[in-house]
DNA sequence: CAGACATATTCCTCTAGGGGAATATGTCTG
DNA sequence: CAGACATATTCCCCTAGAGGAATATGTCTG
């Protein structure tokens, strides 16, 4: 149901994803470092297990969760698509400013 | 009001920017490309330029819309801390995909 | 097996926000 | 200035989804 974009649309669910980039965690440790209701964690992390940005073992009676950044990677290149397009944009500026410089010399 | 991450959630916000990559366009250049209602064209440009992404300027009774790709930098900044964890990871299935080449070659 | 503990799920409420229709604002042409 | 055109705004309806409270599920220990 949920997308990739929306998934980390949600501050709360970045925030899940940050403290999760330290190592794998149980939910309880999400709810004590995030200061989160464990509920709403948990549904959190139903989101984002979703779209497979975070997976699961269990152990014992509790849930280890841990970040797949590699689900990132649609978002990464739908980024990239517009990195090319800035940086053709900073080349011009570049150009331009040399230009400018070379119409100075020249006085 | 609305942040980054939440303007690019919507799909045609997305197609909306998508669009305006290819350059400048006005309003009803967008609505018959996207075939989307103008009012709604309207109001996510709205939200798009809210939040930065996206610029306009007068030309006579139409409005010309463009994209500012630098305000993509908070999104560079946020995946930068999980693209070396992401290309690490590939790293590693690469490794692992070249073993598996050696395995098979020994028979 | 009876609890205690850890997590997931359900139910409810409430608000943000997307879409449609109508209308307002602004700008051009005759 | 009267219209036509281009865009923005408003109003209304409706749904998605976030949070809270309660409860269900699953697992450990005695």
């Amino acid at each position: 149901m949920a997308d990739l974009f929306t998934a980390i649309a949600e501050r709360h669910r970045r925030d899940i994803l940050d403290a999760l980039f330290e190592g794998e965690k149980a939910v309880g440790a999400l709810v004590t470092d995030l200061s989160l209701a464990q509920p709403q964690v948990s549904k959190h992390l139903r989101v984002l297990s979703e779209v497979g940005l975070v997976r699961s073992r269990a152990d014992g009676r509790r849930r280890l969760y841990s970040v797949d950044p590699t689900r990132l990677a649609p978002f990464q290149d739908w980024l990239a698509k517009y990195e090319q397009a800035m940086s053709d944009r900073l080349d011009r500026i570049d150009d331009y400013l040399k230009e400018l410089q070379r119409q100075g010399e020249k006085q």
